[in-house]
DNA sequence: TGCAATATATGCCATACTGCAATCATGAAT
DNA sequence: ATTCATGATTGCAGTATGGCATATATTGCA
C-alpha cells in the first residue's frame, strides 16, 4: 500500500501496542482500586480462580495459586475473617476442605468485572461506529496471536 | 455497512477489548517474571519513575509514588542495599537526598521493558502486514480515546 | 487392628510494606 | 544568635505474605 518497510511498520506497531497495554492497564487498576480497601491483589486473585473454577479444595487452590499449601491455609484464613470466602468440609472425604465464595466476595468480583466493563464501553462509545469496529477488528487478530495467558502468569502480578 | 445495531458492535468490541487486555497483561507478567526474584513490584515500579524523571528528592519520589516519606525512607534503604539506587547528599541544600539508579538498577528496568518489547514484536512477527496495519489502527485509537493513565492509577497494581 | 498415605492445619520464623509520632540535620529569617 | 521551617531518618508497631518442618485428622489398605 505505501513504500514503508515491514520492519518500520512493525516498529509502529509495537509502540502503539506498548502504549495500548498501558491504557489498558490503566483500566485495570482502576477497575480495582474500588475494592483495593477491602482485598489485597493476591486476595482478589483467588477470588477470580474461584469465580472461574467453582469451589475448589484447599489443595488445588494453592496449587493454582502457585503458593505453599501451609502458607496458603493461613492465607486463607484472613480471607475467610474478612468473609471473602468460606471453609466446609468435603463431604465423601471429610479431610478435604473445600473452599468456596461467600456472596460478600462475589459481589467485589463482580463489582470489578463490572466497573471495567463499564469504562471500556464508555470508552468506545466515544468512537464513530467505523473506528469501534477498527479497534475491536485489531484487538481481536491480536487476542488471536497472543492466546489466553496462562493463570499462572497473571499471577505474577497478583491478578 | 451492516445492519447490526451499534450497541451489539459495541458489545463485541467490549468482549475482545478485555480478551486482549488479558493477553497484554500476561505479556506484562512475563516480562516482569524475570526479574521478580531481583525487585518486587513496588520496587519495579520506582524503578520506571526514576527512569522516567530521571533522579528526584526523597520527598519528590515518594510524593509521586504515594507513599508517607517515612515509610519510604525505609523502603529506599532497602533498595540501596540491595543496589538498585543510591543516595547523594543534594549539591546546593545539603539536606536534600538525591535518588538515583545504579547501573544494576537501570539494567533490571531495561530487562524487562526489552522484553515486553520483544515478545510484541516476535508475536506481530507471526501477523501478514495487513493484520499488523489493522492492529495498529485498533491500539492507535483505542490509545488515543484512553489516553496515558495516570502514574497514580499504575501504582494501584505496583506498576 | 495397625500402618501408610492423604489433606489440612500449626509452630516458628523471616521479609516487605505501611503509618504515626518524634528526632536529627540543615538552611533561612528575624 | 536564636528561632523557625524544611527534608530526611528513626523508634515503634502492625498487617500481609511466604517457607520449612511438624502435627493432626481422616481414609484406605494390609
Amino acid at each position: 500500500m505505501n513504500p514503508s518497510t515491514p520492519a518500520a511498520v512493525t516498529g509502529d506497531a509495537i509502540v502503539e501496542t506498548l502504549t495500548a497495554s498501558r491504557a489498558l492497564l490503566g483500566v485495570i487498576a482502576r477497575s480495582l482500586a474500588t475494592v483495593m480497601d477491602t482485598v489485597t491483589l493476591p486476595q482478589f486473585r483467588v477470588l477470580v480462580v474461584l469465580s472461574d473454577f467453582g469451589p475448589l479444595r484447599m489443595g488445588e487452590l494453592s496449587e493454582k495459586l502457585g503458593a505453599n499449601q501451609s502458607s496458603f491455609s493461613r492465607f486463607a484464613d484472613r480471607m475467610v475473617t474478612a468473609g471473602l470466602i468460606s471453609r466446609q468440609v468435603g463431604t465423601t472425604n471429610r479431610r478435604e476442605v473445600i473452599i468456596s465464595l461467600t456472596n460478600h466476595g462475589r459481589d467485589i468480583h463482580d463489582t470489578v468485572t463490572e466497573a471495567r466493563r463499564a469504562e471500556i464501553a464508555a470508552l468506545l462509545g466515544t468512537l464513530s461506529p467505523a473506528e469501534r469496529e477498527a479497534v475491536k477488528t485489531g484487538f481481536e487478530i491480536f487476542a488471536g496471536a497472543a492466546g489466553e495467558p496462562p493463570a499462572a502468569d497473571l499471577m505474577i502480578v497478583g491478578l
